[in-house]
DNA sequence: CAAGATTGAGCGATCAATCTTC
DNA sequence: GAAGATTGATCGCTCAATCTTG
């Protein structure tokens, strides 16, 4: 059976490199923004932004942790930061004593709110007002039928 | 002056949160896989893949560290391991003493090819099987008008 | 004095093992 | 035994300081 040598100039590699590195350099420019006119780190951000989207603004850390990627110790370790901080703290989930759900603190929402305010700025800069409407439409699309199960 | 509250349930936050959750997924698959079958991690493939598809196969150590968007430490120490491992080695560039060059050993050259095949099968799977040649171009454009200077 | 590379210190992640609760 | 959360060990990154060369 006659195997192919692999080409590392294959072209499909090139089409994820895009992603990748208009990902990480959007990431650079929001976490500076982030950090410089904020305080927070764009990781604190995501979660603090998670919870208070969530439907009764608490999360179990696992759930969390799912959400972004971390595994459970870097879950229960970012928690440990925020509420260090001040930014949230853990309740008892009534229902079920294994869990702990995180909330955010009143000073956490309002850091949440003003970094919001600095985040948009950078985003309407950035990404929203250099593609139209259907355009951002379309990328949406796009990314939905790439997204992975896993 | 009037200044609206920020929204946390702005649009345009979904807008990228979409891009970093598809290509943190893309990413920690094909981690997976390149680790699981190849033997390495995603940073140094790229690595590798940077020199060898690079004109005379070698580059500045800031260089890819730059497009790495790695701190000049982080490139230093990941060259380090890399050259450790035995898969690529640092020679000096001729024009500027300031200057180390990283180039692939035979080894290491060995070890891209056989990577990017692994490599290459999940692009087709996740990625590039999954739009058309038409989409694909159209989130190669999309993507570029959003890439930002920095 | 600027630029490329390196080093030490510290942070934030993973992995694997452990504890508690289901 | 499985699932949620935590802990200790370790790894790889950043930041700031330093060395060498231009």
């Amino acid at each position: 059976m006659a195997t192919v040598t692999p080409n590392i100039a294959d072209e499909r590699i090139d089409h994820y490199s895009r992603l990748v590195e208009t990902q990480r350099r959007l990431h650079a420019i929001f976490g500076r923004t982030l950090r410089d006119r904020a305080g927070i780190s764009p990781v604190w951000y995501e979660a603090m932004l998670r919870i208070g989207r969530s439907p009764e603004e608490h999360l179990p850390i696992t759930e969390l942790g799912e959400a972004m990627q971390l595994s459970s110790g870097g879950a229960t370790r970012l928690v440990d930061r925020l509420e260090e901080t001040g930014y949230v703290e853990r309740t008892a989930c009534p229902e079920d004593r294994r869990v702990w759900w995180v909330t955010l603190t009143d000073r956490g929402r309002e850091a949440l709110v003003e970094a919001t305010g600095v985040h948009l700025e950078d985003l309407e800069e950035h990404l929203t007002s250099r593609l139209s409407a259907d355009e951002l439409d379309m990328l949406a699309g796009l990314l939905r039928r790439i997204r992975p199960e896993a």
